[in-house]
DNA sequence: ACCTCCATTAGATAATTATCTAATTAGATT
DNA sequence: AATCTAATTAGATAATTATCTAATGGAGGT
Protein backbone atom coordinates (compact mmCIF):
# COMPACT_ATOMS: atom_id res chain seq x y z
CA UNK A 1 0.00 0.00 0.00
CA UNK A 2 1.44 3.10 -0.94
CA UNK A 3 -0.14 4.78 2.22
CA UNK A 4 2.22 3.64 4.35
CA UNK A 5 5.09 5.28 2.66
CA UNK A 6 3.71 8.65 2.94
CA UNK A 7 2.76 8.04 6.24
CA UNK A 8 6.53 6.98 6.50
CA UNK A 9 7.91 10.21 4.89
CA UNK A 10 6.04 12.20 6.94
CA UNK A 11 6.61 10.57 10.37
CA UNK A 12 10.25 10.94 9.81
CA UNK A 13 9.83 14.12 9.08
CA UNK A 14 7.99 14.96 11.58
CA UNK A 15 10.85 15.68 14.05
CA UNK A 16 12.90 18.46 15.03
CA UNK A 17 15.97 16.84 15.02
CA UNK A 18 15.79 15.64 11.57
CA UNK A 19 14.32 18.99 10.26
CA UNK A 20 17.27 20.90 11.30
CA UNK A 21 19.62 18.09 9.51
CA UNK A 22 17.72 18.91 6.57
CA UNK A 23 17.90 22.41 7.02
CA UNK A 24 21.66 22.05 7.68
CA UNK A 25 22.53 20.13 4.15
CA UNK A 26 20.18 22.70 1.83
CA UNK A 27 22.26 25.24 2.98
CA UNK A 28 25.49 24.12 3.76
CA UNK A 29 25.52 21.29 0.80
CA UNK A 30 27.15 18.11 1.85
CA UNK A 31 28.60 17.90 5.87
CA UNK A 32 29.83 14.54 7.64
CA UNK A 33 28.55 13.40 10.91
CA UNK A 34 30.84 15.38 13.79
CA UNK A 35 30.38 18.36 11.72
CA UNK A 36 26.27 17.86 11.97
CA UNK A 37 26.62 16.57 15.57
CA UNK A 38 28.37 20.03 16.57
CA UNK A 39 26.21 22.29 15.14
CA UNK A 40 23.05 20.61 16.68
CA UNK A 41 24.59 19.64 19.82
CA UNK A 42 23.84 15.86 19.95
CA UNK A 43 26.62 13.33 20.02
CA UNK A 44 27.53 10.96 16.87
CA UNK A 45 25.18 8.07 17.24
CA UNK A 46 22.76 10.11 17.54
CA UNK A 47 22.99 11.80 14.22
CA UNK A 48 23.58 8.26 12.37
CA UNK A 49 20.20 7.43 14.21
CA UNK A 50 18.65 10.42 12.35
CA UNK A 51 20.74 9.85 9.00
CA UNK A 52 19.78 6.07 8.91
CA UNK A 53 16.05 7.10 8.69
CA UNK A 54 16.63 10.20 6.10
CA UNK A 55 17.88 8.01 3.74
CA UNK A 56 15.33 5.10 4.39
CA UNK A 57 13.02 7.30 3.06
CA UNK A 58 15.53 8.40 0.28
CA UNK A 59 15.70 11.98 0.55
CA UNK A 60 19.60 12.00 1.87
CA UNK A 61 22.62 9.88 -0.28
CA UNK A 62 26.34 10.24 0.89
CA UNK A 63 29.30 9.94 -0.07
CA UNK A 64 32.74 8.76 1.37
CA UNK A 65 36.10 10.30 0.77
CA UNK A 66 38.71 8.53 3.25
CA UNK A 67 36.82 7.77 6.76
CA UNK A 68 34.68 10.45 6.39
CA UNK A 69 31.40 10.42 4.64
CA UNK A 70 29.66 13.54 3.71
CA UNK A 71 25.54 13.25 3.49
CA UNK A 72 23.96 15.21 1.17
CA UNK A 73 20.22 16.48 0.45
CA UNK A 74 18.33 14.49 -2.59
CA UNK A 75 15.97 17.98 -3.14
CA UNK A 76 14.29 17.12 -5.96
CA UNK A 77 12.90 13.71 -4.11
CA UNK A 78 11.84 15.35 -0.87
CA UNK A 79 10.00 18.52 -3.03
CA UNK A 80 7.90 15.17 -4.57
CA UNK A 81 7.25 13.63 -1.81
CA UNK A 82 6.41 16.92 0.10
CA UNK A 83 3.75 17.48 -2.35
CA UNK A 84 2.55 13.99 -2.43
CA UNK A 85 0.31 14.34 0.27
CA UNK A 86 -1.85 16.83 -2.07
CA UNK A 87 -2.73 14.29 -4.20
CA UNK A 88 -4.26 11.86 -1.70
CA UNK A 89 -7.79 11.88 -2.70
CA UNK A 90 -6.57 11.33 -6.28
CA UNK A 91 -4.82 8.21 -5.29
CA UNK A 92 -7.55 7.19 -2.81
CA UNK A 93 -10.04 7.43 -6.16
CA UNK A 94 -7.82 4.89 -7.74
CA UNK A 95 -8.71 2.53 -5.18
CA UNK A 96 -10.99 1.34 -8.72
CA UNK A 97 -7.73 1.82 -10.49
CA UNK A 98 -6.30 -1.02 -8.37
CA UNK A 99 -5.42 -4.01 -10.98
CA UNK A 100 -4.56 -7.67 -10.36
CA UNK A 101 -1.42 -9.25 -12.40
CA UNK A 102 -3.58 -11.43 -14.54
CA UNK A 103 -5.87 -8.05 -15.53
CA UNK A 104 -2.48 -6.64 -16.54
CA UNK A 105 -1.45 -9.85 -18.19
CA UNK A 106 -4.36 -10.07 -20.19
CA UNK A 107 -4.89 -6.33 -21.25
CA UNK A 108 -0.69 -6.70 -22.08
CA UNK A 109 -1.71 -9.41 -24.06
CA UNK A 110 -3.95 -8.14 -25.73
CA UNK A 111 -1.97 -5.04 -26.46
CA UNK A 112 1.69 -6.13 -27.71
CA UNK A 113 2.09 -7.77 -30.56
CA UNK A 114 4.33 -10.60 -31.06
CA UNK A 115 7.33 -8.76 -31.57
CA UNK A 116 7.23 -6.85 -28.34
CA UNK A 117 5.90 -3.63 -29.92
CA UNK A 118 2.61 -1.64 -28.90
CA UNK A 119 -0.76 -2.28 -31.42
CA UNK A 120 -1.91 1.04 -30.36
CA UNK A 121 -2.31 3.09 -27.00
CA UNK A 122 -4.97 1.86 -25.21
CA UNK A 123 -7.78 4.47 -24.77
CA UNK A 124 -8.77 3.60 -21.36
CA UNK A 125 -6.87 5.14 -18.31
CA UNK A 126 -6.86 1.88 -16.54
CA UNK A 127 -5.45 0.02 -19.65
CA UNK A 128 -3.36 2.81 -20.57
CA UNK A 129 -1.55 2.78 -16.80
CA UNK A 130 -0.86 -1.00 -17.60
CA UNK A 131 0.70 -0.26 -20.57
CA UNK A 132 2.76 2.96 -19.44
CA UNK A 133 4.03 0.95 -16.80
CA UNK A 134 5.24 -1.76 -18.84
CA UNK A 135 7.33 0.65 -20.84
CA UNK A 136 8.79 2.07 -18.55
CA UNK A 137 10.08 -1.04 -16.84
CA UNK A 138 12.96 -0.83 -19.38
CA UNK A 139 13.95 1.94 -17.51
CA UNK A 140 16.11 2.61 -14.86
CA UNK A 141 15.12 4.71 -11.62
CA UNK A 142 17.58 7.23 -10.08
CA UNK A 143 19.64 7.38 -13.57
CA UNK A 144 18.97 10.71 -15.55
CA UNK A 145 18.01 10.65 -19.23
CA UNK A 146 18.34 13.27 -21.82
CA UNK A 147 14.98 13.23 -23.63
CA UNK A 148 16.34 11.79 -26.93
CA UNK A 149 17.41 8.45 -25.22
CA UNK A 150 13.70 8.97 -23.62
CA UNK A 151 11.97 9.07 -26.99
CA UNK A 152 14.58 6.07 -28.34
CA UNK A 153 13.43 4.03 -25.75
CA UNK A 154 9.41 4.86 -26.40
CA UNK A 155 10.07 3.90 -30.28
CA UNK A 156 10.98 0.74 -29.41
CA UNK A 157 7.66 -0.18 -28.28
CA UNK A 158 5.56 2.50 -30.51
CA UNK A 159 5.92 5.28 -33.27
CA UNK A 160 3.97 8.14 -31.10
CA UNK A 161 6.73 8.44 -28.56
CA UNK A 162 5.31 12.34 -27.86
CA UNK A 163 2.31 11.29 -26.94
CA UNK A 164 3.55 8.88 -24.45
CA UNK A 165 6.65 10.56 -22.97
CA UNK A 166 3.71 13.42 -22.08
CA UNK A 167 1.79 10.71 -20.15
CA UNK A 168 4.78 9.45 -18.18
CA UNK A 169 5.49 12.64 -17.08
CA UNK A 170 1.28 13.43 -16.83
CA UNK A 171 0.20 10.25 -14.67
CA UNK A 172 3.59 11.11 -12.44
CA UNK A 173 5.89 8.41 -13.39
CA UNK A 174 8.65 10.82 -14.50
CA UNK A 175 9.53 14.02 -14.16
CA UNK A 176 11.32 16.20 -16.41
CA UNK A 177 14.30 18.62 -15.47
CA UNK A 178 15.78 21.29 -18.10
CA UNK A 179 15.66 18.30 -21.12
CA UNK A 180 16.53 15.63 -18.35
CA UNK A 181 13.91 12.78 -17.59
CA UNK A 182 13.99 10.91 -14.50
CA UNK A 183 11.90 8.55 -12.94
CA UNK A 184 9.67 9.14 -10.13
CA UNK A 185 9.55 6.75 -6.72
CA UNK A 186 6.95 4.53 -7.47
CA UNK A 187 4.66 5.51 -4.79
CA UNK A 188 3.65 8.50 -7.17
CA UNK A 189 2.81 6.58 -9.64
CA UNK A 190 -0.83 5.98 -10.08
CA UNK A 191 -0.18 2.27 -10.50
CA UNK B 1 10.55 29.48 16.50
CA UNK B 2 8.56 28.44 13.06
CA UNK B 3 10.87 24.98 12.67
CA UNK B 4 8.53 23.64 15.45
CA UNK B 5 5.13 24.84 13.92
CA UNK B 6 6.66 22.77 10.43
CA UNK B 7 7.54 19.59 12.87
CA UNK B 8 4.19 19.71 14.43
CA UNK B 9 2.34 19.96 11.09
CA UNK B 10 4.80 16.54 9.97
CA UNK B 11 4.43 15.26 12.96
CA UNK B 12 0.71 15.75 12.73
CA UNK B 13 0.02 14.39 9.35
CA UNK B 14 2.78 11.26 9.65
CA UNK B 15 -0.22 9.01 11.00
CA UNK B 16 -1.74 6.60 9.46
CA UNK B 17 -5.38 6.90 10.38
CA UNK B 18 -4.86 10.64 9.83
CA UNK B 19 -3.66 10.62 6.32
CA UNK B 20 -6.99 8.05 5.89
CA UNK B 21 -8.62 10.91 7.30
CA UNK B 22 -7.44 13.59 4.87
CA UNK B 23 -7.95 11.63 1.86
CA UNK B 24 -11.42 10.38 2.85
CA UNK B 25 -12.23 14.23 3.05
CA UNK B 26 -10.35 14.93 0.02
CA UNK B 27 -12.91 12.79 -1.93
CA UNK B 28 -15.66 12.73 0.16
CA UNK B 29 -16.22 16.27 1.03
CA UNK B 30 -17.36 17.01 4.47
CA UNK B 31 -17.91 14.18 6.69
CA UNK B 32 -19.69 13.74 10.69
CA UNK B 33 -17.53 11.73 13.27
CA UNK B 34 -19.47 8.74 13.39
CA UNK B 35 -19.12 8.40 9.39
CA UNK B 36 -15.61 8.74 9.78
CA UNK B 37 -15.32 6.44 12.51
CA UNK B 38 -17.47 3.73 10.48
CA UNK B 39 -15.48 3.99 7.11
CA UNK B 40 -12.40 3.53 9.43
CA UNK B 41 -13.13 0.99 11.64
CA UNK B 42 -12.66 2.66 14.58
CA UNK B 43 -14.75 4.58 17.24
CA UNK B 44 -15.66 8.10 17.77
CA UNK B 45 -13.30 8.99 20.70
CA UNK B 46 -10.25 7.72 18.31
CA UNK B 47 -11.81 9.86 15.53
CA UNK B 48 -12.03 13.13 18.19
CA UNK B 49 -8.94 12.53 19.57
CA UNK B 50 -7.25 12.64 15.59
CA UNK B 51 -9.84 15.37 14.24
CA UNK B 52 -8.25 17.47 17.14
CA UNK B 53 -4.80 17.38 16.20
CA UNK B 54 -5.76 17.97 12.60
CA UNK B 55 -7.62 21.08 14.07
CA UNK B 56 -4.65 22.27 15.87
CA UNK B 57 -2.81 22.68 12.49
CA UNK B 58 -5.37 24.26 11.34
CA UNK B 59 -6.05 22.22 8.10
CA UNK B 60 -9.32 20.73 9.30
CA UNK B 61 -12.65 23.22 9.97
CA UNK B 62 -16.13 22.21 11.10
CA UNK B 63 -19.85 23.20 10.39
CA UNK B 64 -22.25 22.18 12.73
CA UNK B 65 -26.08 20.59 11.54
CA UNK B 66 -28.48 20.49 14.30
CA UNK B 67 -26.38 17.17 16.37
CA UNK B 68 -24.32 16.45 13.87
CA UNK B 69 -21.01 18.09 12.93
CA UNK B 70 -18.89 18.03 9.58
CA UNK B 71 -15.86 18.18 9.14
CA UNK B 72 -14.16 19.51 6.24
CA UNK B 73 -10.77 19.82 4.92
CA UNK B 74 -8.66 22.75 3.88
CA UNK B 75 -6.95 21.89 1.18
CA UNK B 76 -5.60 25.53 -0.01
CA UNK B 77 -3.97 25.74 4.02
CA UNK B 78 -2.84 22.02 3.12
CA UNK B 79 -1.14 22.26 -0.10
CA UNK B 80 0.83 25.62 2.06
CA UNK B 81 1.97 23.60 4.65
CA UNK B 82 3.39 20.26 2.64
CA UNK B 83 5.38 22.70 0.32
CA UNK B 84 7.10 24.76 3.44
CA UNK B 85 9.20 22.32 3.80
CA UNK B 86 11.32 22.74 0.44
CA UNK B 87 11.99 26.05 1.45
CA UNK B 88 13.31 24.95 5.01
CA UNK B 89 16.77 26.15 3.63
CA UNK B 90 15.37 29.95 3.03
CA UNK B 91 14.37 29.99 6.05
CA UNK B 92 17.04 29.03 8.01
CA UNK B 93 19.21 31.82 6.21
CA UNK B 94 16.38 33.82 7.69
CA UNK B 95 18.34 33.41 11.52
CA UNK B 96 19.36 36.84 10.64
CA UNK B 97 16.41 38.29 10.01
CA UNK B 98 14.71 37.44 13.57
CA UNK B 99 14.46 40.91 14.87
CA UNK B 100 13.12 42.18 18.51
CA UNK B 101 10.33 44.40 19.47
CA UNK B 102 12.74 47.03 20.23
CA UNK B 103 13.65 46.67 16.64
CA UNK B 104 10.44 46.54 15.29
CA UNK B 105 9.17 50.01 17.12
CA UNK B 106 12.22 51.86 16.25
CA UNK B 107 12.10 50.79 12.31
CA UNK B 108 8.30 51.72 12.38
CA UNK B 109 8.82 55.19 13.93
CA UNK B 110 11.26 56.11 11.64
CA UNK B 111 9.61 55.16 8.48
CA UNK B 112 5.45 55.74 9.50
CA UNK B 113 4.50 59.73 10.08
CA UNK B 114 2.28 60.93 12.73
CA UNK B 115 -0.86 60.26 10.32
CA UNK B 116 0.43 56.56 10.51
CA UNK B 117 1.30 56.88 6.68
CA UNK B 118 4.06 54.66 5.52
CA UNK B 119 7.27 57.85 4.23
CA UNK B 120 8.65 55.22 2.17
CA UNK B 121 9.10 51.72 1.35
CA UNK B 122 12.36 50.72 3.21
CA UNK B 123 15.12 49.08 0.20
CA UNK B 124 16.65 46.99 3.76
CA UNK B 125 14.90 43.56 3.15
CA UNK B 126 14.81 43.47 7.29
CA UNK B 127 12.92 46.48 7.56
CA UNK B 128 10.86 45.73 4.88
CA UNK B 129 9.72 43.07 6.40
CA UNK B 130 8.81 44.84 9.35
CA UNK B 131 6.83 47.69 7.51
CA UNK B 132 4.85 44.76 5.56
CA UNK B 133 3.93 43.16 8.77
CA UNK B 134 2.74 46.06 10.45
CA UNK B 135 0.79 46.91 7.57
CA UNK B 136 -0.50 43.35 6.73
CA UNK B 137 -1.67 43.45 10.67
CA UNK B 138 -4.80 45.55 9.69
CA UNK B 139 -6.36 42.86 7.58
CA UNK B 140 -7.82 39.40 8.95
CA UNK B 141 -6.33 35.77 8.54
CA UNK B 142 -8.93 33.09 6.91
CA UNK B 143 -11.26 35.93 5.32
CA UNK B 144 -10.87 36.15 1.56
CA UNK B 145 -10.05 39.54 0.16
CA UNK B 146 -10.96 40.70 -3.39
CA UNK B 147 -7.70 42.72 -5.29
CA UNK B 148 -9.64 45.98 -4.81
CA UNK B 149 -10.07 45.81 -1.34
CA UNK B 150 -6.39 44.71 -0.69
CA UNK B 151 -5.34 47.85 -3.05
CA UNK B 152 -8.03 49.81 -0.96
CA UNK B 153 -6.22 48.98 2.14
CA UNK B 154 -2.52 49.05 1.56
CA UNK B 155 -3.38 52.87 0.05
CA UNK B 156 -4.40 53.80 3.95
CA UNK B 157 -0.66 53.84 4.10
CA UNK B 158 1.15 54.43 0.72
CA UNK B 159 0.82 55.05 -2.57
CA UNK B 160 1.86 52.60 -4.70
CA UNK B 161 0.23 49.69 -3.49
CA UNK B 162 1.31 47.53 -6.58
CA UNK B 163 4.42 47.42 -5.66
CA UNK B 164 3.56 46.22 -1.43
CA UNK B 165 0.99 43.97 -2.48
CA UNK B 166 3.76 42.44 -4.71
CA UNK B 167 5.46 41.98 -1.95
CA UNK B 168 3.29 40.48 0.17
CA UNK B 169 2.75 37.78 -1.98
CA UNK B 170 6.83 37.47 -2.53
CA UNK B 171 7.32 36.94 0.88
CA UNK B 172 4.67 34.48 1.46
CA UNK B 173 2.26 36.63 3.42
CA UNK B 174 -0.51 36.33 1.44
CA UNK B 175 -1.74 33.91 -1.50
CA UNK B 176 -3.36 34.88 -4.61
CA UNK B 177 -6.31 32.90 -6.15
CA UNK B 178 -8.05 34.04 -9.12
CA UNK B 179 -7.83 37.63 -8.74
CA UNK B 180 -8.63 36.78 -4.79
CA UNK B 181 -6.19 37.67 -1.76
CA UNK B 182 -6.15 35.46 1.02
CA UNK B 183 -3.41 35.58 4.34
CA UNK B 184 -1.11 32.76 4.90
CA UNK B 185 -0.55 30.85 7.92
CA UNK B 186 1.95 33.22 9.88
CA UNK B 187 4.68 30.47 10.22
CA UNK B 188 4.99 30.62 6.47
CA UNK B 189 5.86 34.55 6.65
CA UNK B 190 9.67 35.35 6.68
CA UNK B 191 8.94 37.17 10.01
C1' DA C 1 51.25 -4.76 13.44
C1' DC C 2 49.56 -0.71 15.76
C1' DC C 3 47.09 3.53 16.17
C1' DT C 4 43.66 7.07 14.86
C1' DC C 5 39.49 8.71 13.30
C1' DC C 6 34.79 8.44 12.15
C1' DA C 7 30.70 5.89 11.97
C1' DT C 8 27.73 2.51 13.65
C1' DT C 9 25.53 -0.90 16.85
C1' DA C 10 23.88 -2.38 21.50
C1' DG C 11 21.40 -1.54 25.41
C1' DA C 12 18.98 1.41 28.68
C1' DT C 13 15.84 5.11 29.91
C1' DA C 14 12.35 8.43 29.62
C1' DA C 15 8.84 10.55 26.99
C1' DT C 16 5.16 10.46 23.77
C1' DT C 17 0.97 8.73 21.91
C1' DA C 18 -2.83 5.78 19.44
C1' DT C 19 -6.42 3.30 20.92
C1' DC C 20 -9.92 1.41 23.79
C1' DT C 21 -13.95 1.60 27.44
C1' DA C 22 -16.62 4.32 30.47
C1' DA C 23 -18.28 8.65 31.82
C1' DT C 24 -19.64 13.30 30.70
C1' DT C 25 -21.12 17.29 27.97
C1' DA C 26 -23.90 19.84 24.65
C1' DG C 27 -27.67 20.53 21.43
C1' DA C 28 -32.04 19.41 19.64
C1' DT C 29 -36.58 17.27 19.95
C1' DT C 30 -40.54 15.69 22.29
C1' DA D 1 -38.32 18.59 32.17
C1' DA D 2 -37.01 14.31 30.01
C1' DT D 3 -34.83 12.10 26.31
C1' DC D 4 -32.17 11.30 22.34
C1' DT D 5 -27.97 11.73 19.60
C1' DA D 6 -23.49 12.89 18.54
C1' DA D 7 -19.14 14.53 20.36
C1' DT D 8 -15.81 14.94 23.74
C1' DT D 9 -13.07 14.02 28.03
C1' DA D 10 -10.89 10.86 31.49
C1' DG D 11 -8.11 7.18 32.46
C1' DA D 12 -5.55 3.03 31.31
C1' DT D 13 -2.55 0.29 28.43
C1' DA D 14 0.70 -0.93 25.07
C1' DA D 15 3.77 0.45 21.58
C1' DT D 16 7.08 3.50 19.65
C1' DT D 17 11.15 6.21 19.77
C1' DA D 18 14.87 10.06 20.67
C1' DT D 19 18.71 10.27 23.19
C1' DC D 20 22.60 8.96 25.89
C1' DT D 21 26.95 5.99 27.18
C1' DA D 22 29.75 2.16 26.11
C1' DA D 23 31.34 -1.05 22.89
C1' DT D 24 32.40 -2.44 18.15
C1' DG D 25 33.62 -1.87 13.17
C1' DG D 26 36.29 -0.35 9.40
C1' DA D 27 39.28 2.31 6.60
C1' DG D 28 43.79 4.93 6.46
C1' DG D 29 48.09 6.25 8.00
C1' DT D 30 52.63 5.31 10.61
Amino acid sequence: MQLDRLVNFHKTVGDKTRLRIIGLLKEGGALHGQAIAGKLGLTPPTISHHITKLKEIDIVYQRRDKNTIYYSLNEKKLALLAEAITRLGDEDMNAELQVTEEEKHNVLNNFIDSNGRLKSIPAQLKKRLIVLEHIIKGLESGKTYPEPEINEHIKKYHEDFATIRREFIMHHFMTRDKGYYELNPKELWLI
